[in-house]
DNA sequence: CTATATGGTCTACTAGATAGACCATATATG
DNA sequence: CATATATGGTCTATCTAGTAGACCATATAG
């Protein structure tokens, strides 16, 4: 039995890396541990609330089955996790990892020293984004089907309902996951996944605040219904303006970090 | 001394690698061998004109030093490439890997399979750059500098003057890199970037034929005027147009793959 | 109290990768 | 022609990541 997968084809599922930057193709080429994989895993899942806070995750042996991968390399994965203040971890029967709750930018020190040390990175990618999804939300308008519209609506609804500042990421990561998938296209799933994935990772989460909340529910109530609609050009509008949001907030953040850098808290 | 690279913190040049298809975050983890990690920097060398039909690549200690990888590794990358097709080897002093000339999708029959199997994932990739280029396109007009007009324009004439088939592919590679680049955002170039390297990866090259070539000529001279002067709307329109072509030719390739699977050849 | 399901630890083994020595071959060059 | 040299080709020793599986420690359910 061979303890490694088998070669595995190009352009399938898993992503090429080419050339890190687009340019300089002579770039050292750094090794990729298994454990930092299952990390961005366990991240994503989160992410996207497959499990929320307070709640275990399957035991070490199951994530080890599930990702085709060796305990070991999944308990790597939970050690770091666990140690930067996301898992928590007990014993004995019943025990296991329980995901903690503050993912969010808003608490620990070393999330705003990241966000200081990778200021531009973030930028760069919000900018993107901005940029990126409403052409999504054109698309979307366009090729929407019933039941992406359904499950766009009800990704509304969930975000209306959102009761905690978890829920409330999570309905947001889904309702745009949602939108993506209307376009029909995986590829630009995975764009907008990844983009979003860069912020979450390094990030915690994306940025919160209940005034933005606010504006949120109005504008996703907006969106959807422009792409339901097949008005391509108001739905690429309502996007842009949304996800500008996003980019004031970080933006803030980064000021506050910048000047205070001893004390942290957020509204 | 560690035989192996530092830990490297996230978010810098290295691509961020969350669940492939967007979605599904429990999908098999798959190792990835250093090897193949060389093969693609090779690959999108080759495809950016780093190195030209006939032209000798660096040797084996020489690359293993640049990229910062045991010389077995890139004797494992060399020997998939040469396998292919892809390379020549020549031994003695002197001697080398060396670039051959038919890295189109019209030669070798492995290729044509190669599309038949993952045509739905070309058919996705082809789509997402029709949507995406447009947008980069518009972007660019707003933010282009000086200089980045001179680089343009410089790709422009370049392509006109293009001999070979070679040469028109990598001036229409380096012409599109630029406008990209003129976004000033590097996450946009990454993309645009990568989906180009799908492509080359898989295919050997982009599409070819002196048609093609013939209508490419004007568009691109007009797409980097629209783009230099400003003139968003337009640029994105060219280059919707522009990109559509890639996804004909891929679409004729393809029916000619499935009809007629014995021999090969191109216009 | 006992069975059991969890994380925690340890060992043996395999494969990827590195480093470096040395071989084989063809070309420059004296 | 002979030799030095620069290239790819081969081999070995070693390290590390990852796997597989056994076994220990602990807390809970029953």
């Amino acid at each position: 039995m061979s303890p490694r997968g088998a070669p595995a084809n190009r352009l399938g599922t898993e992503a090429v890396r080419p050339t890190p930057a687009g340019t300089k193709w002579t770039t050292p080429i750094e090794p990729r541990l298994i454990a930092d994989d299952v990390v961005d895993r366990l991240v994503t899942a989160v992410g996207l609330g497959v499990y929320i806070a307070g709640q275990q995750l399957p035991t070490e042996r199951d994530l080890a089955a599930m990702l085709a991968v060796s305990r070991t390399s999944i308990r790597d994965a939970l050690k770091q996790l666990t140690s930067r203040g996301y898992l928590e971890v007990r014993r004995g029967r019943k025990g296991g990892y329980f995901v903690l709750a503050d993912w969010g930018p808003d608490s620990a020190q070393h999330v705003r020293r990241q966000l200081v040390a990778h200021w531009s990175d973030f930028e760069q990618v919000f900018d993107a984004r901005t940029l990126i999804e409403p052409m999504i939300a054109r698309t979307a308008a366009s090729r929407r089907t019933t039941d992406d519209i359904a499950v766009m609506q009800a990704a509304v609804q969930a975000y209306v309902d959102a009761a905690s500042r978890d829920a409330s990421r999570r309905a947001d990561t889904a309702l745009h996951l949602a939108v993506a998938q209307a376009t029909q296209n995986p590829v630009l799933v995975a764009i907008s996944t990844d983009l979003r994935a860069k912020i979450t990772l390094n990030l915690g989460a994306e940025p919160y605040s209940s005034e933005a909340r606010n504006t949120a529910v109005g504008q996703h109530a907006e969106l959807v219904a422009a792409v339901a609609e097949g008005r391509g050009d108001e739905a690429a509008e309502i996007a842009a303006r949304h996800f500008a949001i996003s980019e004031v907030l970080i933006r803030r953040l980064a000021d506050r970090a910048q000047h205070d850098d001893t004390r942290g808290g957020q509204g």
